[in-house]
RNA sequence: GCCCGGAUGGCGGAAUCGGCAGACGCGGAGGCCUCAAAAGCCUUUACUCGAAAGGGUGUGUGGGUUCAAGUCCCACUCCGGGCACCA
């Protein structure tokens, strides 16, 4: 993309950098008993070098990598700043901390099932102090700025899934032994009141002790203790998670009172009621809400439809349209007008408030983890948590460091590192020791590309205006809640600031999501190891044959598996570019002196060719391009070695075309090839991008198909501007189509000349 | 369970609009070249009936719309991905 873009004579930034910090190297490390960044740059090393082998096209010299003091020095600078803005904190929460990584994670880097999504090991809850990135302030912006940028709908419908926002009322529930004091509950569906038949409260809510009955005393502290024993994710997402789950809970001995009904409800404490979300706790309608009423069966709670169902419903709770009933003044209503006035309601009667509540969590941004850029904070006792002043960034992390298997970050037992003195007051204190999340890191890289070559900024406001957004920006899916998220986030966040003025407030306008290579149904990846190494190709069919492979393998947006076929096809592309050459040599070419007919439809089939591959390439559709471009010379290939020949600027012609259009797919062999044939002109990859010749890429005859009864008996050749009655009288004339017409009458023909003819009997 | 995406020869995959299904490549078969092989070149290759000419069938399944459906509509099956106790 970026050679034929650099074709069309468009100014091009293509970077390239390495996200170089991060665990893959760290492990790598404690494994050999040496530092990372050993591992860490004879990798960049060698993937650079295998990257120019390659021939992709990268501005190397503005190369960054994360850690890069210079680099490091930005990357504290903005958590610094964001700390100062409010916008960073520390605080102690339930986190993700996975055995296998020996660290916390965010939220993003844990799936589904509850693993972790770089180890795979099952991520347990531990109450731990951490930093914190409050991306929950820009929840509205993250969601609301998704809907004008061009990027696969998938990826954009996954981090709305992801920021989750739902908008519904807050209020209160009285306690019915103090109706003074009262259990604060969220809710999306307040039209659903009069069906509020009890309420939960979460296991971790704090007012479960004040709530619990000394008869419920033992119960209620069986359940909370198994809650506490569990991570959040056995809880809420084991193999057998969604709404289906059993619900576990228990009674807590207290009423409230619906203030709808002003009936006392029992109050629960139940497991599937989160601590982190809401309120930690709600007013349970079962008749309307699939868990709790699954929780209402099996406690045997009364449940009460507020809404009639369907004619064809059976049974289970409904959470559709319908008319409220039993519900006193909402009856007759709809659900959307017996929300409003439900809600207007609950704002006079019960503290009600109009309440939106999100997925999203804060981003942890702490690692207890080396190799990563230390958070740049000192603890003192006196003065508490402390910025390191920002003259004395970057904080880096000591070289003499032994790094073992212990789990313990070698940063947290390195006396000199950790042990320093208080910026303000001078006196003892000690460092932060966990590092940041490496999706930090590469959260602002791509500004920093706009302009890498100053040491005083992070970046020059006038470049970055100029170059950003990145028109388009290249990945994998796997990135679609995790760095797109962040990256999302950290602009925003640096405009806010200050540090961007006149940043676009999106990065990233148009996101390509490629496929990926996989290897018996696994992702190839390097946490997985299951790599195939470029190099072995380099020797057999050359980088360019390689990268004919790469494009031809199929659709780039969709996954290619490497299988036995691999390398066949791979070869075959190798081929191709053999018998390309061959034909450049003019092996086994024969001449002739004068063009004729067959010189015309050689290059008719190259100008068509031009057009084909530059709509594929504005297309994404690189397969096809390859195809083309095999097809055409196919076409030149047979009729050069055929014995009539081919007359020698019609040749030339098409080999010159051939070698454009070759060029962005496979550079080397065809620039190689161009400097053989034009040793005065310049390179191949300086020519500009051809238009194809429209009066040859125009059709002469088109091949008009004649059908009966929708079945094909014919195909003729016709001139493109066929009239309707010719087309049809032609039809009828054809030997072929009088045979199936027979003697039956014809009841109708539609005719789409030059396309085609039905005949209808 | 919900939301996306997909299903086309032995295989990877083509087919902007509803109008020639299977481009291009891999693999297979036969042949040429060769003492032989490799490489290269040529022919052939959806299935099926037929000696051939020629016919029939065919884009996951079942319906529908249409002169005409891989393409549009409805229902379903299977595969991949995302979300999934967020009130």
């Amino acid at each position: 993309m970026v050679r034929y873009q650099t074709m069309l004579d468009k100014a091009v930034l293509s970077p390239i950098g390495f996200d170089s910090f991060g665990l893959p190297a760290e492990n790598a490390a404690i494994k050999a008993g040496s530092h990372p960044r050993l591992f860490t740059e004879a990798r960049m090393k060698e993937l650079s070098s295998s990257l120019r082998r390659l021939g992709a096209v990268y501005d190397w010299r503005r190369e960054v990598f994360s850690h890069d003091p210079v680099y490091m020095r930005w990357s504290q600078t903005f958590f610094l700043a964001l700390l100062k803005a409010g916008l960073a904190y520390r605080a102690e929460a339930p986190v993700n901390w996975c055995p296998g990584c020996l660290t916390v994670l965010a939220n993003e880097q844990v799936l589904a099932d509850g693993t972790c999504e770089r180890s795979g090991d099952l991520v347990i809850r531990k109450d731990l102090e951490q930093w914190f990135f409050r991306i929950t302030t820009y929840a509205d912006e993250l969601l609301e700025d998704l809907d004008d940028l061009d990027w696969p709908e998938r990826v954009k419908t996954m981090q709305r899934n992801w920021i989750g926002r739902s908008e519904g009322v807050e209020f209160d529930l009285p306690l019915a032994s103090n109706p003074s004091r009262a259990l604060r509950v969220f809710t999306t569906r307040p039209d659903t009141g009069f069906g509020v038949t009890y309420a939960v409260v979460a296991p971790e809510h704090p007012l479960l002790v004040e709530l619990t009955t000394e008869a419920q005393r033992e119960q209620v502290h069986e359940l909370v203790e198994r809650a506490k024993s569990e991570s959040e994710l056995e809880r809420t997402a084991s193999s057998e998670s969604g709404p289906g789950l059993e619900k576990r809970g228990a009674f807590t001995g207290s009423f409230v009172l619906n203030p709808f009904t002003k009936q006392k409800v029992p109050v629960y404490v139940a497991d599937y009621v989160l601590g982190n979300y809401g309120t930690g706790a709600i007013m349970a309608v079962p008749a309307e809400d699939e868990r709790d009423f699954a929780f209402a069966k099996a406690y045997g709670l009364p449940i009460v439809r507020t809404v009639a169902t369907p004619e064809d419903f059976d049974d289970g709770p409904y959470s559709g349209d319908g008319v409220h009933i039993n519900s006193g003044f909402l009856d007759g209503l709809g659900v959307v007008e017996a929300m409003k006035e439900a809600s207007d309601y609950l704002a006079r009667e019960a503290n009600g408030v109009a309440k939106v509540n999100y997925r999203l969590r804060d981003w942890l941004v702490s690692r207890q983890r080396f190799w990563g850029c230390p958070i740049p904070i000192v603890y003192c006792e006196k003065d508490g948590i402390v910025p390191v002043p920002l003259d004395q960034l970057p904080v880096l992390a000591p070289d003499d460091v032994v790094m073992d298997e212990s789990g313990q970050s070698p940063l947290a037992t390195h006396g000199e590192f950790r042990n320093t003195t208080c910026p303000l007051c001078g006196e003892p204190a000690v460092r932060e020791t966990d590092t940041m999340d490496t999706f930090t890191d590469s959260s602002w890289y791509f500004l920093r590309f706009a302009d890498p070559f100053t040491p005083d900024q992070p970046f020059d406001p006038v470049q970055t205006a100029k170059w950003m957004p990145v028109d388009q920006y290249i990945g994998g899916v796997e990135h679609a809640i995790l760095h797109l998220l962040y990256a999302r986030f950290y602009v925003k966040a640096l405009i806010d600031l200050g540090i961007a003025p006149g940043l676009s407030r999106e990065p990233f306008a148009h996101l390509f999501t490629q496929g990926m290579l996989r290897i018996d149904g696994a992702k190839m990846s390097k946490s997985k190891g299951n790599q195939i190494a470029p190099e072995k190709y380099y020797e057999t069919v050359g980088a360019d044959g390689l990268r004919l492979f790469h494009l031809f393998a199929g659709p780039p947006a969709e996954d290619v598996d490497w299988t036995e076929q691999t390398e066949e096809i791979i070869e075959g592309c190798g081929r191709f570019l053999d018998r390309f050459y061959r034909l450049c040599e003019f092996a086994d070419v024969n001449f002739h002196d004068v063009a004729d007919d067959t010189d015309l439809e050689v290059r008719r089939a190259v100008h068509r060719g031009v057009a084909t591959v530059t709509d594929c390439f504005e297309r994404w559709m690189y397969n096809i391009a390859v195809a083309e471009v095999m097809s055409v010379f196919n076409a030149v290939s047979k009729q050069a070695r055929s014995e009539h020949g081919i007359e020698r600027s019609t040749l030339d012609e098409a080999i010159d075309l051939l070698l454009i259009l070759l060029a962005p797919m496979a550079p080397h062999v065809s620039a190689e090839i161009w400097e053989r044939r034009h040793p005065d002109e310049t390179s191949l990859h300086h020519q500009r991008w051809p238009v194809a010749d429209r009066a040859l890429t125009v059709t002469d005859r088109v091949t008009m198909i004649v059908q009966v009864n929708g079945k094909i008996r014919a195909r003729l050749e016709v001139e493109p501007d066929v009239s309707e009655q010719d087309a049809q009288d032609l039809a009828l004339a054809d030997e072929a189509v009088m045979r199936s017409l027979g003697q039956s009458p014809i009841k109708r023909v539609v005719s789409k000349p030059p396309r085609m003819v039905n005949i209808i009997i």
